[in-house]
DNA sequence: TGCGAGTTTAATCAAATGATTATATGTTCG
DNA sequence: CGAACATATAATCATTTGATTAAACTCGCA
């Protein structure tokens, strides 16, 4: 009665892998569910044998997705150092620099989370009852843990709104060299995709955003005015 | 044989109007030729007539696109001032702190251009031969445009690799404020959408970013190494 | 008024799609 | 082995979709 959990998780897996990344490509409509069996060596029997139908399927993707951030920042973010407190801006900045970092690495050069990325863009694009996952599992988080050390480096109180336009303003960054990669390897002429040297310069490009938050700890908004 | 052309302009000018928002809304193949001659309160019919098939008034959309962010930025951008050159840095950052001002304007507060954007983003996520319209009438400039006035502010060769990629950090800044606002109003809290308020905070966050590089003239990738 | 080109409409068709079902295959245990 | 159960597969169904078609309507003009 429990044996077969192997195979059963075979199965579902490669569903849950193939359906990942077509539905990233694609989109849910775009994506059929024919496509996703072929993709995964499998059968369109099975879409409704493991998860019911193709939405069910989806949704699992979902969760899948938001268990993989969240074991991601929980590994890479929380758990080196729990949620800051009382650390010098130095810390802070150093704490920054290593989980942009990390997200570049992950979103930009990983096949797979960039499935992940995508998907979750379209997600937000037209949020349906999955956005509620990524947001209660993942976004809420991001922008926690994110504007909890930007607070400190630029010396306001988290809860401020400018905090979290700024760490808005930092994703968006680092996403947009995923999602708007086409025309920037266009522009560059570099037909391969990202190559390590300019990964590289992306990773300081934006690195050199979060040390300016130390150099002028935003006096900006009264100067600019 | 001349008449009409005003209700056939009418008819085919509804059909674009109704096929660019539900395009940017469900993408290619979530939108059925249906929904678009019901938001047109047309007749499915009149795509064939009027533009032969579902793909082809998706091209047209396109094209009606590029035109007004051309439009757009021609007026915004190049006409007044034309490409930059010679500018003293101070004039630069001024230059480049309308131009931001106007896309925050156009893509976050402008509900037309939110569906252009929208629909720009998807076809950037999986490039079809639209894609080839949109680099070549406005993607590739707003990189030269964007990036012109950067290589002035860090004062590094605008051919520099690292001008096009802080061109396209600050292009990612700027468009994430409507692909992700789902998320960022909800941690906002705001239901009601982008207030002015928030706009004009956005505005300040995404400018400071730019006065950034005057400030540290991009001692950066020297310092951070 | 009635002709005729331009335009709109509803009906219809073939292909694709999500879902379902019945059958086949394989594995475990008595 | 063979009964019982879990899983896989192919065939089938109803619906949706893009496209096509034929008929109807509009309006300028003779």
């Amino acid at each position: 009665m429990i044996q077969k959990r192997q195979f059963e998780d075979e199965t579902a897996g490669k569903l849950i892998a193939a359906g990942m990344q077509l539905f990233g490509e694609f989109g849910f409509k775009g994506t059929t569910t024919r496509m996703i069996a072929s993709e995964a060596h499998s059968n369109i029997g099975s879409i409704a044998y493991y998860f019911g139908n193709k939405r069910n399927l989806y949704l699992a993707i979902i969760r899948h997705i938001a268990d993989r951030m969240r074991e991601q920042f929980d590994l890479d973010m929380m758990k080196k150092g729990q949620l800051p407190e009382g650390l010098t801006q130095e810390e802070a900045r150093l704490a920054l620099r290593r989980i942009v970092k990390d997200m570049i690495r992950t979103f930009i050069a990983d096949d797979e989370a960039s499935c992940w990325l995508l998907l979750v863009m379209r997600e937000q694009a037209h949020p349906t009852e999955a956005f509620d996952i990524l947001y209660e599992e993942v976004f809420d988080m991001v922008y926690k843990f994110l504007g909890s050390l930007i607070a400190i480096l630029i010396d306001i109180d988290e809860r401020d709104t400018r905090v979290t336009l700024e760490a808005h303003t930092l994703v968006g960054q680092i996403v947009f060299f995923l999602v708007g990669r086409i025309p920037l390897l266009r522009r560059l002429e570099n037909k391969n995709g990202y190559d390590a040297e300019l990964i590289d310069l992306v990773e300081k490009t934006i690195l050199s955003h979060i040390d300016f938050y130390v150099n002028n700890s935003f006096q900006s908004d009264t100067k600019v005015e």
